[in-house]
Order: structure tokens, then C-alpha cells, then sequence
DNA sequence: CCAATATATCCGTAATTCCGAATATACGAA
DNA sequence: TTCGTATATTCGGAATTACGGATATATTGG
């Protein structure tokens, strides 16, 4: 059920270490498969797709599916405010994070 | 105890329809009081003080007293990226709280 | 000191969110 | 069809967060 995105939605979906650091990967990098997002970020498979989904549902992230791949970006048709927010906070949240940019290893 | 706003944390407070309401309001007005706050936003006393000391230890916002009324407003020290997205969520934020500009009533 | 007002904090409970192992699904290749 | 890889979903329990009535604290005025 696509709902709406509002502000305090988006700063929910923000408001996490994790898809925090996801979002903001897919900031630098245009596109990103999940096994990529999976040894980039210290966490169980299952926890990554979770929040991928969630993502997803609410519309800040789109898929492509390439084969058995699954290539995430951000949505371009997001709402130009959470585009700029989205990209006002990717600075800090790169430092907050530690997130180092990651070669893509798959695909 | 006073740490350091994050990123995750700057989102976790706006990412709470109240919290980001009080916010929103701060943003407008230069100064505003609690019980002007408190009846703006249809919620018991206790409530909304609960969450402005939850903007307060995130240092998003700062406290004046002034007899017995608190004053509450933007922490004029917020790092500037926190700033630009306070003020790129308020508009839409403001659309979807349905937060009318408040007459103040006290003080 | 006492009363009144404004605000903050406590605290038990309810609601929400998060986790990750297990399992299911989707797809390509053989 | 069967296997292997990539990803998604399920589900029960743990952890976090939210709620609001009751109560505490702070301040002013009498």
C-alpha cells in the first residue's frame, strides 16, 4: 500500500543507523545491489532486506531487478525536500557513520 | 548530559508528529511558551513536556525562563546542515500537521 | 509561610519497533 | 526439473518508545 510521504515519515525512515547508511549509499552511488549493501554494512542479510523494504514502502527507495540481483536507488521522483534533505544530511551522516564508500563487488 | 546531535538523532526527534509540530512552531514564532504550545497542540501538559525535554537533551532546542513560564526555541547553535533541514521539512510538515500559525495567548 | 500557576518528572502500562534465524520465493543454469 | 544463488518474508521475542494521570518542583504574590 503506497501511502503518502510526509515529513515525519521520511524522518523515521531517516532515523535509523541502518537506513540511514543505506540511503545515504545509494546518495553517492547511483545504484546498489543488496549483496553490495549486505558486506557493506555489518549486518545479517535478513535485517538488510528488511529495511530495504520498509524503504520501499515508503516510497524513498525504488528497485530494479536484474536476473537473481536486485539494484536499489533512491526514488527520482522523490519530492524535491526530501531530496534535499536526504542529501543535506548525507555529509554528516557519512562522518556519524563511518561509511566508507564502497566498491561494488557483484554484478 | 549533553551529547553530540547526530544525524540518527536530529531524525529521531523530527521523525514523531508532535516533537516535529513543536519544532515546526519554533521555526515561525522566535520564542514561544509552553502553554501556548500546549494548547496549540491538542495534547495533555505532561505529554508535550516530555517531549520538549527529549528537544532539549538533543540540544535542538534551548529553555528561558521568565517567572514561571518557559520559553522554548531553536538551539541558536545548531550546526548548520540540522538548520537547513529543520527549515526544508517545515514547510510540508506544516502542510501535513495541519499547524496553524498561533496567536500567542500568554505572556 | 501559604496559595496559585506553570512546568517538569515519575512510573506503570500500552504500543511500536527491531532483531535475526528459519523459511519462502524468484531466477538462471544445467 | 533440480540445484544454487540472491533476496524477501515470517514470526516470536526483546528492546525501545510513547502515553498520561499523579505528583513534584519552581516561582510569584499575598
Amino acid at each position: 500500500m503506497a501511502t503518502t510521504l510526509t515529513a515525519t515519515k521520511l524522518c523515521k525512515c531517516l532515523g535509523d543507523d541502518l537506513r540511514l547508511s543505506l540511503v545515504c549509499l545509494m546518495d553517492v552511488q547511483r545504484e546498489i545491489c543488496v549483496c553490495d549493501l549486505v558486506d557493506a554494512l555489518d549486518a545479517p542479510q535478513s535485517t538488510i532486506s528488511r529495511h530495504l523494504a520498509q524503504l520501499r514502502q515508503c516510497e524513498l527507495v525504488v528497485a530494479r531487478r536484474q536476473g537473481t540481483w536486485m539494484h536499489y536507488r533512491l526514488n527520482p521522483e522523490l519530492p524535491e525536500w526530501a531530496l534535499t534533505v536526504i542529501e543535506t544530511l548525507a555529509e554528516p551522516a557519512r562522518a556519524q557513520l563511518g561509511l566508507r564508500t564502497l566498491a561494488p563487488v557483484c554484478c
